[in-house]
DNA sequence: CCTCTATGTTGATGTTTTTCGATCCAAGGC
DNA sequence: GCCTTGGATCGAAAAACATCAACATAGAGG
């Protein structure tokens, strides 16, 4: 019974190539995965996590570094970070008495990805069962 | 007395030209308004209602043709499309008898911009206000 | 003016989220 | 072994959210 469910973005990239949001129609289960990570992005708390930790130059950053920077209770930070982590957009090591976050950015760009609106489409040959 | 407040996604693009979200920690009011719109997209039923109305060619839709796609009551659909305009991602239109909803691509791409790690930085000569 | 259809709004209700204090686990130092 | 410190987990309480039925509003057509 795994109580964290690592949402993987882009695990249907079998058929469509390009899940763009903005191109097709979204089908309920993609929307539904999708949905998770953009609502692990939809707290100012944990928007501001993410954006110290994908900030830091070497790419990591020990939570002892986050927790100060907010006037939330440690189990709130903590809370948040799982929260980040299920979605999929951070990772975390302990590497002895501390624990270092660091970004998944291909995560992130898949997020960004999905939000670009294809600036130009060639012509698609048909055949292409809709 | 206005009820519906219009979320500006990059209103304070005054001073930092680039509003990375990954390259610097974002500052607690940016992140409440960055998070408005990232919770706005964080809902199956929003995130499907917003590609649809993107993916149309013309760009717009009409409300008649969204509710029907849902298993959810049509105050449900205009509460979610609610939502999505407060977020600043889409505007809506009436013509005659029906609304119409079109996508507002300035914010998806203001959004994917947020979201994009800059590949490759040249060291900038100041001077250049955006 | 009245009625019908298409949407938005209101109020209520059950669910989810945010947050905390208390507690627990892991690693280091004594 | 014990104690201290950094983090995670566990309830529980308050706030926010999703959803619906009922009602309100806006045009169209008589």
């Amino acid at each position: 019974m795994p109580k964290q469910e690592l949402v993987v973005l882009g695990q249907e990239t079998a058929d469509g190539c390009c899940p763009t949001l903005l191109t097709a129609p979204l089908d309920e289960e993609a929307a539904t995965g999708l949905a998770k990570v953009f609502k692990a992005l939809g707290d100012p708390v944990r928007l501001r996590l993410l954006s110290m930790i994908a900030s830091r130059d070497g790419g990591e950053i020990c939570v002892c570094d986050l927790t100060p920077a907010f006037d939330l209770s440690q189990p709130t930070i903590s809370h948040h970070l799982k929260l980040l982590k299920q979605a999929g957009l951070i990772d975390s090591e302990r590497r002895g008495t501390w624990v270092y976050y660091r970004l998944l950015p291909e995560s992130t760009d898949r997020l960004a990805a999905v939000l670009t609106r294809p600036t130009a489409r060639a012509t698609e040959p048909a055949g292409t069962t809709s």
